[in-house]
DNA sequence: GATGAATGAGCGTTCATTCAT
DNA sequence: CATGAATGAACGCTCATTCAT
């Protein structure tokens, strides 16, 4: 009860200030004081920045699995599928603002591009839920046969920028919009 | 005819860099050495850092609007006007690379983000066009009754997406990809 | 039973790391693993690294003293004495490398011109064996009469030197080898 | 005449901190005040600490050789050509203690051992006169024949130690103990 | 104007030591 | 007694910025 706390304190003073201010507004010693925790400290749980930034990484995409499977149903119709999964995904970025920041540091960064080319060459990608997705419609020609690279663009991307944009304050999203917005990327990969 | 040639080698070797190597990989001492210039120098054409990183995206802005209006004809009807503008943007960034990752790299930065934001208050975006395009469209009934802000995701997203995804190497973008993309973007934005 | 049974893993474990990497390569954490041994036991036993450092050195010294001293005759003629003493010694730093590097780590540090400036002024030499040698060969007129640091200095200087060469690699030394040198060395102080 | 100036100063402070507090009891920020700079100015002039500590030797180097080949006469009896190298040396040791303080860190120290090493294979020793001296002496049947390594020992051991002792203000050296110490040297390598 | 040597605050990281359990 | 998690001062090093030339 007592062990996890000065871990758990750590993850959650990095995760605040790199997602407000980046990797290099983020020192050691400052997510340390935000810890109240001491600056050797963070390296009994972390061997360095590096690593300490790739497991908080791996520790919010475990979160965010669970979340957006959640009654999930595979065997629903495509176009409901993709809604389910589009919107509890847009959901969870707005509801977890910090998490979205943090991931969006993440990607757009050496780490980001090096896990994303790992994931690509081994096949066990984490979105295999979209891929299987992708995979089916195509094959059902419900989905426009493009390249699952572009399928993912064209889904992600608004659905990415909708949640910059919202978390900035540049839109005000509600469950209308979340709505609709998920049913316009449904409308750009469907044939 | 003497001064703009340094202050042009200075921007062109910060582009280079940052592009490369992104903000930190860019030391001013590293950019002042591959524009063959004193350190010091660059001082006298950019109060600072920060400074020479915003007006060199606002250079990359500048460059960017009249290649894509090229042969930009608003009399065409809406969907091949968004037809033109998109493509012409994707392949704009396919063919200027270091533009593209310039661009992402300032868009992920404090100073981006700041920078859009005054944007967005001032009214004064520089994508008048698209703008124009999508209020057209939106009074004419043929785009949907979003806010711009999403429709400007629903387009922009997917194309920065693949646009990255085709500069990383994940996807070899040709001439009917990028069309069908635009397309689908086209399919995401219309009613 | 149990009491020395810790301290001596300390005390072993500090003996192999510092003379293997030195006094920087051997932080009391690893010390305290390499001994099984919490960081903080080691606290129980010496009050801290510096202590256990004189400490180790005092000890390896006492180990010393028991083994050149076996089947030592001081009735013998001197050059014997001498040939025993310098022959030993050599032997033993070749058996025991570890004790060796200790020792010479030990030296060339701020704790062993300390520790042997308070053996000087102190007159305790824990040579006494040596120097009882070097004042009996003096005043029989066999030995030069030299200053008795001058002395140890001819005798240990090369001593050491072929002990470390030999550790090193550069030089194999064998038993022949071995009394050739002691015989030099005797060669240096004798009339 | 103000160009190396600074490179002066660093090299000047480094080599007192150095020889007299060890390379652990000389960080870099203690050389650069005493060198009355800034701390990042050293590495202007030296790549980075093992880089400093390296090129302050072969500095070290390059003085010694001059001095101890001055009046030189390689067609001199052998016992006088060792006399004059042994005592020039181990008078430019007792005149220069910085210097020899220097000289035994980085012998007692990882960099010391392996570019020891580096020499051995190398056949390129700077010893060279020392090597020479030896070889010949072997085969005019004047020195034992030893290996080369042995020879040095019992040269450079004594040497080192009695120089050692008289900068640690354990004997005080004058012209005449000098010289018996290399003639002792001597007595110790002759037939 | 142009230079680049000089600066020093700030970074990521280590490790001797302490102390609550 | 023994532990090992916690500490924070201190380290080597980087780099945006300045200023004498």
């Amino acid at each position: 009860m007592s062990k996890p706390d000065k871990r758990d304190e750590i993850v959650r003073a990095a995760l605040e200030l790199i997602a407000e201010n980046g990797f290099h507004g983020a020192p050691m010693a400052m997510i340390a004081e935000h810890a109240n925790v001491g600056a050797g400290t963070i390296y009994r749980y972390f061997e360095n920045k590096d690593v300490l930034i790739a497991e908080l990484y791996q520790g919010l995409e475990a979160r965010l699995y669970p979340v957006i499977l959640e009654k999930y149903a595979p065997d629903k119709p495509l176009r409901e599928r993709f809604l389910h999964l589009g919107t509890a995904l847009l959901r969870y970025f707005i509801e977890n603002p910090l998490d979205f920041r943090y991931l969006e540091q993440f990607h757009n960064s050496p780490y980001g591009v090096e896990y994303r080319r790992d994931k690509m060459l081994g096949e066990k990608e984490g979105c295999d839920i979209f891929r299987d997705l992708f995979e089916d419609g195509i094959s059902q020609q419900v989905i426009k046969d493009f390249p699952l690279v572009i399928l993912f663009a064209l889904s992600f991307g608004p659905l990415l920028a909708v949640a910059r944009d919202h978390i900035l304050g540049f839109v005000e999203l509600d469950e209308a919009l979340i709505t609709w917005t998920i049913e316009a990327c449904w409308d750009g990969i469907r044939r």
